[in-house]
DNA sequence: GATGAATGAGCCTTCATTCAT
DNA sequence: AATGAATGAAGGCTCATTCAT
């Protein structure tokens, strides 16, 4: 039979969802249905299917985010961002547990993370258009980043539609815009 | 030595934050300086160190943070438990950084965790008060208080200080407040 | 290899006889040749090893001593019986020492314990038939099969063969026959 | 407090019953109700503490069973001795169990081994009599004397009281003499 | 003499990784 | 390319023994 790596990852996805970080490669091999040694064939180290595991769901999740309308404005698009991600998150719950879990136990290596934070550069250069634009909070942007991102996090985690996507949205939304009151208070 | 227990939880939490969760006990008993059996003499099982200093780290945060003035408005308790909780972060990154290491990594046990969580009954209170008030966005509370939680790990990992801790808080606050702008668009 | 299994088996009789009840399973893989984390490939725990090489012992034992010929007297079974067991042990003195050692300290699980007594459901029924002959005396029969069980085990300790042998045997009948003797005093 | 040795040893007698030859020094201390250290104050060695309660138990047998008539019947007499030595077992089992536990766990030192057997020389010189008068089977004196004894233990362990230990004894005795009936199948 | 914290060697077991088939 | 037995380093934990108080 021939295994393909993306087989491999997949399954792997649910059984580190399942049993956590510490499960055994053995242990995951049986669960993908595949000898231990041919894991080995196609993921020299444990390591290396950890990393590209992190990278398999990074890149995933980029292209369901895929492209926006460059001339709607940066809170439509990133509305639109909003949206993508959280659908995606929601649609397969363990792909978003799993990447929180590989990232949060600190067991994903310095290369993949930095590989995977450049498919986000788009997402970036949406909050530097919104700078530009003059609406957010004077902070660093990696900083307003982060606290965007950690809400999508929650969105997903709690699983949230319709509505109440759209209420978080412009809770985030709001944590990093509304520059009349932040300003105020600094 | 009589204070070892609470020896090995300080050296533990500077091993962790610089090893990560996989640290032997073996390492940790080095770095306390004592040997590997005088580590199980204090925390029969490895589980119970960890719990244990999860529960010591979480316990210092509470007395940390304390009680708030009851009379002043939510917002302005809760920006004094902010300023309180992200000095406490701030003094001490690696204390901070390993509670997040211990609740991402699944790592702490469920009673530990539990009893974690009673201690900040009185941080959620306060959510509860300023709902009452009317001021918060109509989502869960427990959401609202995962985005501001989220929102303090962040300020904290950034050491912010000064204008910026406060304009963080503002942002923090901005996020599950406004509740115009945000019936406006749900 | 595909008798590792049993090659196991047969090096830890000759471990735990030169070595006692309490050899480390490291010593054990190291005289079978074979590196410790292999012993565990083929009996996960040291408990299991155990349970097994009691229960090779004894499957060992009750095979060579076989069926015995229903028509004769049961005391001509009996010898048959005992010439049988007391061969098996002579031949391999340490297999029987390690059988006495196994039990004698409590080494062996409940389970493999049960089993294996079922191994000797034939020789019980022996004595049965014995006793319905007639010419036995007035006691429990769990009771004379332990008397009878003892002297084999010395007979096999002292390696008796030949005459001796054949006298031992006559003594351990006559422990549990010769009613009238008995009844006389009884 | 002052402890004595016998006095631990004592102690040592029910725990080494209900939890095994396994159990540390350190629940077997506190189980005596002394603190671990304390416990090497009296046996330096956990060998020592074995050895020596293996010597106090079998002193104790020894002087329970005493002297015997020495004008009476070599079968008398061992009567007699059978008599106070199962008595002395039944008296407090776990007295027995122990010893069993320790010679059939391979536990005991040769040195307290030896000495022990000097404590009996005068029961085996009863053998010695009983072979002069001419009752006994022909077989080495300790091969007779270890199927006595096997007896002995299988009476104690069984409880056996009244009739039926006088019973027992007539089985043991009779697979020792009988002479008549082993010559002539030897 | 009693104590009990400290010790560190050693035990059982796990697991990532290798490699002959 | 797939397999799975073999490996051996490493880990968590136990316990007899020591020793300062």
């Amino acid at each position: 039979m021939k295994y393909l790596r993306s087989d491999i990852l997949d399954a792997a996805v649910d059984v580190l969802d399942q049993e956590g970080l510490g499960v055994s490669t053995a242990r995951l091999a049986a669960r993908v249905g595949v000898s231990n040694g041919t894991l080995f064939n196609y993921f020299p180290t444990r390591q290396d299917l950890i990393d590209a595991l992190y990278l398999h769901l990074k890149r995933d999740l980029a292209s369901a985010i895929g492209d926006t309308d460059g001339s709607a404005s940066a809170k439509d698009r990133a509305r639109e961002v909003w949206d993508r991600w959280v659908a995606w998150g929601c649609a397969a719950p363990a792909r978003h547990r799993v990447v929180l879990l590989l990232k949060g136990g600190g067991a994903v290596g310095a290369v993949a993370l930095a590989e995977a934070a450049e498919l986000f550069a788009g997402v970036s250069n949406l909050l530097d258009s919104a700078a530009r634009e003059g609406d957010l909070v004077d902070m660093p942007l990696p900083y307003l980043a982060a606290v965007i991102e950690a809400q999508v996090d929650l969105a997903v985690s709690n699983g949230l539609r319709g509505a109440a996507r759209a209420v978080a949205f412009e809770m985030a939304w709001a944590s990093i815009a509304s520059p009349t009151l932040h300003t105020a208070s600094a």
